[in-house]
DNA sequence: ATGAAAGCGCTAACAA
DNA sequence: TTGTTAGCGCTTTCAT
């Protein structure tokens, strides 16, 4: 590989100190010929000033770091693409880590980043609070996207507004006439979790903790969990799934088991996936500003340097299609 | 922020030279109690080496970077999840760009990559050969990933077997008696569209040109030549749809045009996602192995430091599920 | 086995 | 306005 031109053959090339190219290309002061001839040479050479001498002389890295659990779930396929969007419009590279929701993987993910020399990360956190601890003392100024780690609630969070969504979930299920109402949650989505207890409880409905169940983070174990619920309360008329490979699972379970959606059953669905206006019938969701999610974090963790910023919490929507109906 | 413990700190700290430190630490020689001591010491004031200074030392920067044209669809995510898990193995950091197939995009996102010293990079390119020319003047080791920039054959890539694919997926269709079969293209597919034609060219079907469309990146855009599509050739029976955006389209455009799906059209997609099977009738697929194409292409790009690699074509499956019947 | 010192590419302080 | 120089954190000769 061919040598990389550095500041000094432009110096060179152009006659000049090395300060004064510097000068130039970060806009100083310079007479207009000088400026000129070093643009020049500097476009000549396809100069390319670079960030790891830069970096390391101001002790600071630019960049960011993305940390999300699964890139391949479409949820934080989006979150991941308003963080990228944001963190390109400010011209920062990202450095992503997938930590498939494993405080271990995360741990290691921020060293990474630590020897990197990042000092900004979005992450959509597993939720256990053991890594984050060191990553804070180690200046690193964190954001989360979509969940907290527990017991952090002094890091800064944009949040989609579970609980709205939930209850409106909830509430528009009851409206229908359901009373016996499940919901199928996954990893780290506690708050949607509570926030359909209490919706229940304020509409005067016993919340029947059988019918609360959690399946854990892989496609297999939702399904589980989802045809485990149904088989063991036939009795149920309506399901809130809490994600959507939690609505996937629900879908493909209840077709098994020749459950119809939504006669027998009515179905919502957190998150709106492109395809859940393809399922038949199309599926009534819950709708959290993925993508935005992640550009406002991304957002927050570049203009907060320094200085604590506050969290945020986006409004979600009901989108209303065909998985729910009056109780039969 | 807290200064960052350098190995300065370290050396003072046990009492060595920072030489000593820098040896110990990369498994060099020393005295077991020297050893022992600055390890020790390290642990103790939690020191990690910044990358910044080792690689501006050693004028090589690990790393691998990645461009994708989307993280949202699933099936780039799936291709960088591979790349993640390989990079993760290997313990590189992986700095990731979107270029919306879009070859400015992608030019500045490369320009981005070198200047932060990445000398690695797996890309998904957007099709124009423009962006690669600069890229690999600057030295820049590259893999193409699912897809080649035209003219540039001698960038190694992994591919997935796409003639394989579609010849096996249009003789099944015509296997079921279909002779007005149309393809749905999107952006850098010709390979596919060039298969469709030659399969049904070896197959003795005429190949009717005005039943090979193309959308563009668009979800709308692919709606459009969907729906198009179908309303001015009602004779057509079979669909292959080059992607799972465009077969997304199509299932939306038949079902608004009320086409049963396989009595009216049988469907074949190019990708398998997870909604392929909650889909009524679930969708016949060619699968490609995404994960794996990403896994590859960055094993190739970490291997084949300086020499040149070759690349390599993985097979794809026939996912046979509902949406294709017998001609009517 | 160990330490001193040079130097990677860059910017910022200081001199001229 | 410009050039000279120190030094960011690290590795790597070269002495010791």
């Amino acid at each position: 590989m061919r040598a990389r031109t550095t500041i000094k053959d432009v110096a060179e090339a152009a006659g000049v100190g090395v300060a004064t190219v510097s000068r130039v290309l970060s806009g100083g002061s310079a007479s207009p010929q000088t400026r000129e001839r070093v643009l020049a040479v500097a476009a000549q050479l396809d100069y390319r000033p670079s960030a790891l001498g830069r970096n390391l002389r101001q002790r600071r890295t630019g960049g960011i770091g993305l940390l999300v659990p699964d890139v391949t779930d479409s949820f934080y396929g989006r979150v991941a693409d308003g963080v990228l969007a944001c963190a390109r419009a400010a011209g920062e590279p990202v450095i992503m880590g997938v930590t498939g929701d494993d405080a271990e993987s995360e741990s290691e993910l921020i060293g990474m980043l630590l020897e990197q020399g990042v000092e900004r990360v979005v992450a959509v956190p597993s939720g256990d609070h053991e890594p984050w601890g060191p990553a804070v003392r180690a200046g690193l100024t964190v954001v989360f996207a979509d969940r907290r780690a527990t017991g952090r609630d002094d890091i800064p969070a944009v949040l989609a507004d579970e609980r709205g969504g939930v209850r409106t979930a909830v509430e528009y299920l009851v409206g229908l006439g359901h009373r016996r109402i499940a919901y199928l949650g996954g990893h780290g989505q506690g708050q949607r979790a509570a926030a359909f207890r209490d919706t229940l409880g304020a509409l005067g409905v016993t919340v029947d903790e059988e019918l609360v169940v959690f399946g854990r983070a892989t496609r297999d174990s939702a399904y589980a969990a989802a045809s485990g619920l149904f088989q063991h309360r036939p009795d149920l008329t309506a399901l809130v799934a809490g994600g959507n490979q939690l609505g996937e699972a629900a879908v493909l379970a209840a077709r098994e088991l020749d459950l119809r959606v939504p006669r027998d059953l009515s179905l919502i669905m957190f998150d709106d996936v492109p395809w859940a206006e393809l399922c038949a019938p199309p599926l009534t969701v819950i709708a959290p500003p993925a993508q935005d999610i992640g550009y406002r974090a991304a957002e927050l963790v570049l203009r907060s340097a320094g200085r604590r910023a506050r969290g945020v919490s986006l409004p979600t929507e009901l989108i209303i299609r065909g998985s729910c109906g009056p109780r039969r």
